[in-house]
DNA sequence: CTGAAAGCGCTTACAG
DNA sequence: CTGAAAGCGCTTACAG
């Protein structure tokens, strides 16, 4: 159906005016020794000239698996867009290519992960999934894969699948011994729901709510990780009888949710409520959000992830590892003492 | 390298069990006629029992020109992240699979459309680009490419490139008319730069301030599609002796900055300072942001992206075409009357 | 230092 | 309704 456009040139065009075989053509492009000087530099200069490019689909096929990693991703949340940036140029490094691939409403991840095995990734980077156990047991029997932003129960030495992620519960944990600092009882907790990190979230603030003599105070408000759950779960808390004096949200993106309903509806933060984020994405720092939150960094996540993926790929299975990383506190200006 | 794990499924393993060709198992998973139904129930209930997936880097190479859109996009841009999500469902419906990646600092447009096409993507569409018009002129001779987002000139018949994009010199005529509508006549526009529209934009301003008779008032400050050139900008306008009344900003990202900027040095905004942005990106709508802005329709940018992409590769070039979609002007809490 | 040949997993005329 | 065969562009032992 497509127009016959120029034919682009390949391996045999470059072989063919240069006087070579095909073999010699891959293995001076390969950067393989095996050529003199003099040949090398003009296979070069002729591949150059004719504009060759090499053909991905063939070689990835030729070879079997792949120098290739997939990466799944919401790419709407900041928080993995910057994961990305930062995965780029760590595969690079070790010489890996990089494909994308989103998943999102109406696109699942089983669909994402098919189309980038389809296309010959070698290993896979999942960003935040959140399918159940069994389906990265699964997976993992078929590719190596790496979790990042999520903790698993399922690692073990037979499998290529790891995990990195910060330490969800002990940021929680940095967060609710904050809040308490400043005077504050009534701590609620908005929690992410399925989304990535959720239940460690939730199951460190009832932990540490104990810890402080709060666990009558407990309250989890179900939510997600973006702006609308949080929009949700705030008017669901305006609707109650009292307000906490601090809200505790699942994300920052959940916070900015909650922020945005309490600022509507005239409730001072943190003048009247103090609220916190979690994950420290780029907006948290405008002084008109000036969100408190804690920190993961990203930048280690990512180079982590593509460490791992890439060492499983080398080195096959047997690899169980769950890498965990420090969370930081950063405090701003959404927290305060509690009113009174 | 690789620990041999289990080979993946082939068509030939299919066929095998099934007894029949590879070419009629071909033409089964492809739901061409030609096969009786009860082998066809057979052969499809032999596939998914072993667990047969198809190889796309072998089928884009045995098809030579492929079903693959591929996509370059500055994911951290949460705009261009929105385009993502209405590009799948539309690239989809088409039959259409798509390829992401993303150029970002460290990662240049050349390198991005190389991996793009090495993995035989049969179209392209590049969210904002900044390259230069020859880089589109010459790419376009390789294969169809939608540039959205931006505009540009050398749009011809001959060669299969097309635009689409928000009318942003209307959309600056129309903040334009706006502010001056409210009463400002110090008015200054921090520019994109390079960023994509910014050249429409910062004419549309300069043509509009004159049109109001203010051409003596025109000041444009050289910023960028983001946060820190926005701050920067911020920084340089209240360094010198006067400030506006009122700053358009070259999109949200740059606003923010802005935004940020003047409320920690206690420039109150829109008390003291209007601020308009551009895009209407998630956040303007926060309403400890509450940004008047400049709407562009994301849906609709990547729908007729993916259409006119898909129409230049099957009905090949000729096909100069620039699709221009209405902005519209949301007012919301950064603006108001000049002070006094 | 160099080349002939097989093979990666699929599609697609062509021929029954 | 079905199959044998060539080919997509590359890699990689193997053999000089």
């Amino acid at each position: 159906m497509t127009t016959p456009r120029r034919r682009r040139p390949t391996m045999a065009d470059v072989a063919e005016r240069a006087g070579v075989s095909r073999t010699l053509v891959s293995f001076i492009l390969d950067g393989k020794p095996g050529a003199s000087d003099e040949t090398r530099q003009r296979v070069l200069a002729i591949a150059d000239e004719i504009g060759y490019r090499p053909d991905s689909a063939a070689r990835l096929l030729a070879q079997g698996r792949s120098r290739t990693l997939g990466v799944m991703s919401d790419i709407r949340q900041l928080f993995e867009a910057e994961l990305i940036t930062h995965i780029y140029p760590a595969a690079e490094k070790l010489g890996y290519e990089v494909l994308l691939s989103a998943n999102l409403p109406g696109r699942t991840e089983p669909t994402v992960v098919e189309s980038l095995l389809s296309h010959r990734c070698g290993a896979l980077i999942l960003l935040g999934p959140k399918a159940g156990q069994d389906f990265f047991d699964e997976l993992a029997s078929r590719v190596p894969v790496v979790v990042a932003c999520r903790r698993l129960t399922g690692l073990n030495d037979e499998v290529p699948l790891a995990t990195v992620r910060t330490d969800d519960a002990k940021g929680i944990r940095q967060a609710v011994d904050y809040l308490v600092d400043l005077g504050h009882h009534h701590i609620h907790h908005v929690s992410g729901g399925t989304d990535p990190g959720s239940d460690d979230r939730q199951e460190a603030y009832c932990r540490a709510m104990r810890a402080h003599g709060l666990a009558g105070e407990s309250v989890v408000i179900p939510g997600a990780h973006n702006e609308e759950a949080g929009a949700e779960a705030a008017r669901t808390m305006l609707a109650a009888p009292t307000l906490p004096t601090a809200v505790l949200a699942g994300n920052d993106r959940c916070a900015l949710g909650i922020l945005d309903v309490f600022t509507r509806a005239g409730v001072d933060v943190p003048g009247r409520v103090s609220l916190m984020g979690f994950d420290d994405s780029r907006l948290s720092e405008n002084p008109r959000i000036d969100l408190t939150t804690i920190h993961q960094d990203a930048g280690e996540i990512a180079r982590r992830s593509v460490e791992l993926a890439v060492s499983m790929l080398v080195e096959g299975p047997s690899r169980a590892t769950d890498v965990v990383l420090e969370p930081q506190l950063i405090v701003r200006g959404t927290t305060a003492e509690p009113p009174r």
